[in-house]
DNA sequence: ACTCTATATGCAACTAAGTTGCATTTGGGT
DNA sequence: ACCCAAATGCAACTTAGTTGCATATAGAGT
């Protein structure tokens, strides 16, 4: 998908928040909604230098925050102590697996995945949410 | 369980892993296996001060990474970007999901539950690993 | 019991990820 | 065109974890 693409689709989904529209927002959200695998944001500070943008570490810090609280992306745990986030699209908004490579390094949402109901909880745990974290080789590296 | 006990089988688990017995590895494993949820660096050093003892902090990483190395440790990454570890008693050396209690902020080893094996994986992928994280109210945070 | 050395420890200095406070700028409603 | 709450940008800070290196020590060999 096209820069302008993303960036039409990014404006949209943050006017349906009724955020402000800023450059920040939208440059950050047009990177993840391009993004094939959830970014980090050293990743994403790498790809706005492609673009030719860059971002202040703070702003791109609470503008991911303000995205998560939206839903419009969400926030994933990794192995490497930094989250990684990924543009919330409509169909992955429900939970999915994260597929992570040890190759790449890269976070692959598996939404065809999501952990099956449990039903050997302990007495008296409430269950809130359930995250599938995978560990392996993605199909990009497997193939090579 | 007494210090001493747990002091004499953290002794005996580290002799059997050909490691050398230090006071350092031996407090650690202590009070790793005394301990009734995983443990992060933090609430390890706070434990130890309560028992007397102190760790370097860089003694206490590098015991640590040995215990997960021998296996008789493992290593749980948790939504606060720290480490939380847990000594592997006998049964729980298999896969097994975390619960992480969003109120006490602990992480229990939920021995009774492992992901059901994946059956739709996409083609190409290679699955090494799976952990399932839970999140939501302990037993004790629940009832109270 | 004494010696020797690989292994483990402890300190200092460093990196990487994320946060806080505050002054300045700006999107967008009026 | 004006206004101001919301967002940004800078500096300074915290927290988690790492690296290098000199020193100490567990335990094997004698």
């Amino acid at each position: 998908m096209k820069t302008e693409e993303t960036d039409d689709i990014a404006k949209a989904l943050i006017r349906q928040s009724s955020g402000r529209v800023t450059p920040a927002r939208v440059n950050l959200l047009s990177i993840l909604l391009s993004a094939p695998t959830a970014l980090n944001h050293q990743a994403i500070e790498q790809v706005a230098k492609e673009r030719g943008l860059s971002f202040d570490r703070v702003t791109l810090y609470r503008a991911l925050d303000w995205l998560v609280e939206q839903g419009i992306a969400h926030r994933i745990a990794s192995v490497n102590r930094s989250w990684f986030f990924n543009a919330t699209s409509d169909h992955s908004s429900t939970p999915h697996a994260h597929f992570h490579c040890k190759q790449c390094e890269q976070i692959y949402c598996l939404e065809e995945i999501h952990s099956t109901p449990l039903n050997n909880l302990p007495r008296h745990y409430q269950l809130d949410e359930a995250e599938l974290s995978l560990q392996g080789q993605c199909m990009n590296c497997n193939t090579k």
